[in-house]
DNA sequence: TTTTTCTTGATGTTCGAACCTCAGATCGGA
DNA sequence: TCCGATCTGAGGTTCGAACATCAAGAAAAA
């Protein structure tokens, strides 16, 4: 049995370190006025004590409230709005901490128009969480935001040349690979054409998936031949045109790989063509759509990045870097989730 | 734009409400002494202002510490390690919200031995998490545990019949049915055995798991017969006995499916049969060695139950249940993971 | 030696809620 | 109408840390 911790206050320390609590509390919060000598030991013993300041106290006393704004895309994006709510239920879970969040919708698709939003947010929040367009114009108003003092982290979609201070959301190359991956062994030897139909490749996230997913088919299924992408601007109309038109033309599609939104337009059009659970079907996101297309074997397996641990994580480091909490990294690392029919939550 | 939250406190409810800030505090703590009308009057101000006590505040104000004890099984079982390892880490971010754990490792296999100690812990905390055998024994004991005002939560193996307050872990029916869609669908199209270890059957998980298993591929995969399971009590060098064995006996083996622990015999069985990559290996839980597997085409899927959430989720509800603070349903729900070599973490 | 500057201790207030006591107020029943 | 029972208000204390102020003592500079 094991004893993993205790609960040592900051008088604890100044005792045992022979200063008073005012010296022992100018030491810890770093003011000044503090002998180093009696600093070091004043340290020693908050080290050989074990002791860490009580989380819920130290807020209480700041009594700093937080402000963060989440700016996410506008539009009918399933997976966009799976985020929202759940954007939405972290606030209620952060208002327990003293911090506030502002939800913020914009065109993802102008960069201009998400520039001057973020721009406009500068002074009037400590931090910021953006589902990013790598884009120059975006990349600046993110550095003139940390310029400013204030912690950005990209959500979902990365600007890794900006310096945004983390990262929360999947190696999207990653997930592209492993869709290759579970086609190239669902595919089960036959040989034949992919088709591969992709939201825009502007899209940072769309592009990489794109990347990795070819990357894998090229090089380790050589019987599998990838088209050339299509673009359905993850409308499920055009999404579904596309999928029809790949089914009548190539005679020996074996598979589909839908890098962005309108899976319904894809299962549309396998259901008619009467090759639902023939042609190999994967795709992203997990919503009340793909769960079915799965239950009825329209779908073979989803990708999906859970927008739930996204938002908690983004308000999570949100807050670690603002009030200088630490952080647990391991607990911040998005994981690419595969579902099938068997495993869904 | 939305804000979606405030900070009200008591003392706006209570003047909201026209009562002091005593009443308004003996209603919401469920003290006595309050006229039904006037506590009604007290709850619709809560409502409609959306009240959420300060949760840092209280929990000083409480000052209360909870003691909490994780009993796992002891053994060289590398999850249960990993599971160890998490707990360590769960404990160190509990000490901030003033509860402490105490970690015990006993002999999974005996039942007499985990009733006695769990009915040693009476008393003595206030909630326990438990890998349980689902043995009469030990539902007696947990029982007892509940009866005595203790919390009782199992941890990855469920004793359903028991008066356990919640399960945190997965549905191993699911983790077995995912594995066999999985082998179903590596195995493309080919027919023959298919190869089933177990660690024991008395282990409700493995049971749970085998069942899932051989449910999905009888009744989907006629092409494939699954042999019947042999038990490996989870050691590698059984394993990799009977690994060996199989190979060497049944001719038309297209994939294998180690249900517990052991999975590095198998591993070196297939290599040095010069099968790997060949025969379909899937087997539980990633593991430096499992990871490996995956890396190097010897194994195909891994099919994981994160540790790390198990340990955090089994605190969390004690700590909600112990302290009456609100749970996040869907946050708790422990996922079945499926990682090929793409999707590592 | 005398100033000035630097350290330190002592002491207090604040945050929001939990919990306690005591004195009135109100109410029902007899 | 009066009595006890039941409400309610007012006030205080506590938790642990953050932060402020003031004065005493020590060390360094003049």
């Amino acid at each position: 049995m094991s004893r993993v911790s205790s609960r040592i206050t900051l008088q604890d320390v100044a005792r045992e370190a022979g200063v008073s609590l005012a010296t022992a509390d100018r030491v810890l919060n770093g003011r000044a006025g503090v002998r180093e000598a009696t600093a070091d030991r004043v340290r020693d013993v908050v080290a050989r004590l074990g002791y860490r300041p009580n989380a819920a106290a130290a807020r209480l006393a700041r009594g700093e409230t937080y402000r963060f704004c989440f700016v996410l895309p506008s539009g009918p994006n399933v997976f966009m709005r799976q985020l929202a709510e759940q954007v939405t239920n972290t606030a209620e879970w952060l208002s327990a901490h003293n911090a506030y969040i502002d939800l913020v919708r914009v065109d993802v698709f102008a960069p201009e128009t998400l520039a001057s939003t973020l721009e406009g947010l500068i002074g009037r929040y400590d931090g910021v969480a953006v589902v990013a367009l790598d884009h120059p114009r975006v990349r600046s108003a993110i550095d003139d935001l940390t310029a400013a003092g204030m912690v950005v982290v990209t959500l979902v979609s990365d600007v890794p040349s900006s310096h945004r201070r983390h990262y929360v959301g999947v190696d999207n190359i990653a997930a592209g690979r492993t869709a290759g991956t579970l086609i190239g062994r669902f595919a089960g030897g036959r040989t034949g054409s992919v088709g591969l139909i992709v939201g825009t490749p502007a899209l940072r996230d769309h592009a990489e998936r794109q990347f990795g997913f070819t990357q894998v088919l090229s090089g380790e299924y050589p019987a599998l031949r990838v088209l050339p992408a299509r673009e359905s601007l993850d409308e499920d109309a055009r999404t579904q045109a596309i999928a029809e038109q790949m089914l009548r033309e190539v005679p020996d599609l074996v598979a589909l790989y839908n890098v962005g939104a309108g899976n319904s337009g894809i299962a549309g059009a396998l259901t008619s063509a009467g090759q639902a659970g023939e042609v190999v079907f994967i795709g992203h996101d997990l919503t009340d759509d793909t769960r079915r297309f799965l239950l009825r074997g329209v779908m073979d397996a989803v990708i999906h990045q859970d927008a739930g641990h996204q938002s908690r994580s983004a308000a999570r480091v949100l807050l670690a870097h603002c009030s200088g909490e630490p952080l647990f990294d391991e607990q911040e690392r998005i994981r690419i989730d595969i579902f099938v029919r068997d495993n869904l939550p």
